[in-house]
DNA sequence: AGTTGAGTTTTTTTT
DNA sequence: AAACTCAACT
């Protein structure tokens, strides 16, 4: 009766389970797959396998959860069939019955659980596609119907659903940060706010902040209307939503937040999805903001079948929200959680490990946990003092090279890991020049440009006309002959008139003050728009990108320009085409809202083909969650990595050392970090002190490569430059150094973060941004800058208790510390 | 209306 | 160093 293949096909899915279970996990690792039922915390460390224990459990989960297709009734079934069944099923009857009636398309054994009752949610896409991937490699296509996503993904897809009961249109659009900035702008001028120093950033910070915590207009309004400038941040925030309300969009924080709202609001719509969702996991659970925490809480609430997975070591996105307490907190949450920790790494050589877990150690607000490893220790953390951003570039090229020959490597093996994007330049450059195959992740992203934008404008208005931000993009783009002024006029009157753009400008007539040529303009304008909106579901989105390309005149306007910029941006746009061509044959949901959505909650790294073979450039931020055998840490100095807003702020300054964390335990084999005496920022050459991480890096577990320096001064070698060099960063200070005759050599043996009470007055030599002085009067403090200024140098010190001075040199009494 | 130029600001990190 | 902004000029 049932054929063999499906038998085979079955035990072998359960037998797979079973031995993934069983075999491959170590003991933690199986207590937390196997543990289905109740909250479950899981303090996973950076490479302890998490991502195998959340598949397993999954696959776990759905052990029985078989998939029979047939409509066949069975009639001749043997006893045989009968015990396979039972075996299949785990006896559950109604399942037997129903595979014998032929009718069912699933058996579902003990645990009774569908996928689709499974809500798995991660961080970044990618992590998503690869959670999938191996879970569809254990249990088949039936894992379509779990919901495994990122936050803003899984909210689109509730909202879109349920959008009219918080009073949205269900094509509603996402603001990204730059049509955010615009209307934040646009809500600032309608307030005459142009206060010199409240600019919209600080405006966009103060409100994503309010945001991440759940906290409304009224109330921040409410709680913040006594002081002058929180009280006008106030102002923005209430007018800002109401502009998104009737624009119909929502910026990436609404989503989430909206959702809450939503489940708050609506019982019916909260019950359905606790229902629906009755197993719940959320990877990088140290990541989540109190908006998040929230969701999460209300879906979980009626079945308590949540399971985290986190590493508060990892926690690198504090000041995006991020709450740490969410995860040190989670066993006050649910009472009776279960807390697994899996301090067994399977990622990184012995070494590595140990200075991971040194460097972390110096957190003081952290769950004690200490990563272990079974491989040998390796080679040591290799420490690069360059001369210059371009010598460190320079070093690096050529320890790619010489490693790649060595050790059979591939490009793909290394990585470059720097803290803030704009590093990346001056390796692209080293790169191009030595003929090594990069890709840079981050930065400028292909949906950032100018011409993308441009057109994905045209597509978000066609998509919703009430999209006034966007409308104001295309409106005179390419030029029509719709000046500011005239935008300006209409955008009054529509205010005026309390209605979107679009729909004043459908009754030009009606607005005063226009021009004829204006009006005309405007009309061709809307009837070619309309145009647009008329065809919009009876063509695919790549055919629509191409209309308005051609209809706008756009392309032609690009192709007919003789600057050489535009040559790309008609490239680009060619790609953009491709782009929904592609999307169009892989999603199911091939609307116009569906591409904008994708292309509006894509991320960077979603894109990173581990497979393609060149170096990868990026932040430690996109890096987490990846792993290289050969990782370069760069631009590794006091006031980069630490940046120097952290300097002087201990929570700063601990997620900076997280964030290190992160970058250490990516390595597999081998980890490079290096610094440079000069370097180059904002076209100012600034020179740094190594970074105060790599001097907590204890002395046995690393070592200086500076040899290929030697040409840089005799005094070098003969002073143990290069062999003893961990002796001389924890032996103290350079004062304990003769006199060397190179500048340089004797400010890199200045270079130490071990604090020695030298009570040494402070010379020009030492005043350095990063170095830690004692005032008189003011006490401890970091520098942070120091600007040469005629006869005198102007510092600028932040004290740990007295905020940032600036003082002079040569009259502040001022000592190293 | 569009261009030029001086002046300014930028670099955290991202869904 | 480069990108961006604003205002004064064609």
């Amino acid at each position: 009766m049932l054929n063999e293949i499906k038998k085979k096909e079955f035990c072998k899915l359960r037998d797979n389970v079973i031995e993934m279970n069983y075999k491959k996990l170590n003991k933690e690792q199986r207590e937390a797959v196997l543990t289905t039922d109740g909250a479950i915390l899981i303090l996973a460390g950076a490479g302890s396998g998490k991502t195998t224990v959340l598949v397993n459990r999954i696959g776990n989960l759905l052990k029985y959860a078989y998939v029979y297709k047939s409509d066949k009734v069975h009639q001749d079934v043997s006893e045989e069939d009968i015990e396979i069944l039972k075996d299949w099923t785990n006896g559950n009857k109604d399942s037997i019955d129903a595979v014998l009636a032929g009718k069912v398309s699933q058996i579902i054994g003990t645990n009774g659980v569908y996928p689709s009752q499974i809500l798995a949610i991660t961080f970044t896409n990618k992590a998503a596609g690869e959670m999938k991937e191996r879970v569809r490699a254990i249990i088949g296509d039936e894992v379509e119907n779990m919901w495994v996503s990122t936050f803003h993904s899984s909210c689109v897809r509730i909202l879109r659903r349920e959008a009219d009961k918080i009073g949205f249109n269900k094509n509603f659009t996402i603001y990204d940060s730059y049509d955010q900035k615009a209307l934040i702008k646009q809500c600032m001028k309608e307030l005459n706010i142009n206060d010199k120093d409240l600019t919209e950033k600080e405006i966009i910070n103060k409100i994503g902040e309010q945001k991440d915590n759940l906290i409304n207009p009224d109330s921040y309004k409410k709680y913040n209307s006594g002081n002058y400038r929180t009280n006008k941040i106030a102002d923005v925030y209430v007018l800002y939503q109401k502009k998104l309300k009737s624009s119909n969009a929502m910026d990436f924080d609404d989503l989430i937040i909206k959702t809450v709202e939503l489940l708050q609001k609506n019982p019916d719509v909260l019950e359905f999805y606790q229902r629906k969702f009755k197993f719940i996991m959320v990877d990088e659970y140290q990541d989540t903001n109190k908006a998040q925490y929230e969701m999460v809480k209300l879906l979980a609430a009626a079945n308590k079948n949540i399971c985290v997975v986190g590493d508060d070591d990892q926690c690198i996105y504090a000041w995006r929200g991020a709450d740490i307490r969410n995860i040190l907190d989670f066993e006050k949450d649910y009472s009776s959680c279960k807390i697994i920790k899996l301090e067994q790494n399977y990622r990184s050589k012995g070494n590595i490990l140990k200075a991971a877990n040194v460097v972390i150690k110096n957190n003081a607000e952290r769950k004690s946990k200490i990563l272990r490893t079974d491989r040998e220790d390796g080679e040591k953390i290799k420490i690069y003092r360059a001369y210059s951003d371009m010598d460190e570039a320079n070093f690096i090229s050529n320890q790619i090279k010489e490693i790649k020959n060595q050790n059979n490597k591939k490009f793909k093996d290394f990585a470059i890991l720097y803290r803030t994007n704009s590093q990346s330049r001056i390796f692209e450059d080293n790169f191009i020049r030595n003929d090594i195959p990069y890709r840079i992740i981050g930065g400028l992203k292909f949906y950032d440009r100018k011409e993308i934008k441009d057109i994905m404008a045209y597509l978000k208005f066609i998509n919703n006309p009430l999209d006034d931000i966007s409308l104001k993009r295309i409106i005179n783009v390419p030029k029509r002959n719709i000046g500011d002024s005239s935008v300006l006029k209409v955008q009054e009157f529509a205010s005026y008139m309390d209605e979107c753009i679009y729909s004043v400008i459908l009754d030009i007539e009606n607005i005063p003050g226009l021009t004829p040529r204006s009006v005309a303009s405007i009309n061709k304008f809307t009837s070619l728009v309309n145009s647009f909106i008329r065809i919009k579901d009876e063509i695919s989105v790549s055919k629509l990108i191409e209309e308005v390309l051609n209809q706008t005149g756009y392309i032609k306007e690009l192709k007919n320009s003789t600057e050489p910029d535009d040559l790309s941006r008609v490239e680009n746009l060619e790609e953009l085409v491709s782009a929904a061509v592609d999307f169009e044959n892989r999603s199911e949901d091939n609307s116009l809202a569906a591409f904008l959505e994708k292309i509006a909650l894509v991320s960077d790294i979603d894109n990173f083909d581990a497979d393609a073979d060149t170096v990868v450039l990026m932040t430690v931020h996109s890096a987490k969650g990846l792993e290289f055998p050969v990782v370069f840490m760069v631009g590794m100095e006091n006031g980069i990595f630490p940046g120097l807003q952290s300097l002087n702020d201990p929570k700063e300054m601990e997620e900076s050392r997280r964030l290190c964390y992160v970058g250490i335990t990516r390595a597999k084999e081998k980890l490079f970090m290096s610094s440079a005496d000069v370097r180059m920022i904002f076209g100012r050459t600034v020179s740094y002190t190594v970074s105060d991480f790599i001097n907590e890096i204890a002395p046995d577990l690393k070592e200086t490569v500076n040899n290929s320096r030697k040409n840089y001064g005799s005094t070098s070698n003969s002073n143990g430059y290069s062999n003893q060099n961990s002796k001389v960063i924890t032996n103290g200070g350079y004062s304990a150094q003769p006199q060397k005759p190179n500048t340089k050599i004797y400010d890199f043996f200045a270079e130490t973060s071990v604090p020695k009470n030298t009570n040494k007055t402070l010379t020009l030599d030492d005043a350095r941004p990063g170095r830690k002085v004692r005032h008189s009067k003011f006490g401890v403090g970091t520098i942070v800058n120091v600007v040469k200024d005629g006869e005198n140098t102007k510092l600028t010190i932040a004290f740990d208790n007295m905020g940032i001075k600036s003082l002079m040199l040569d009259v502040a009494p001022l000592e190293v510390v």
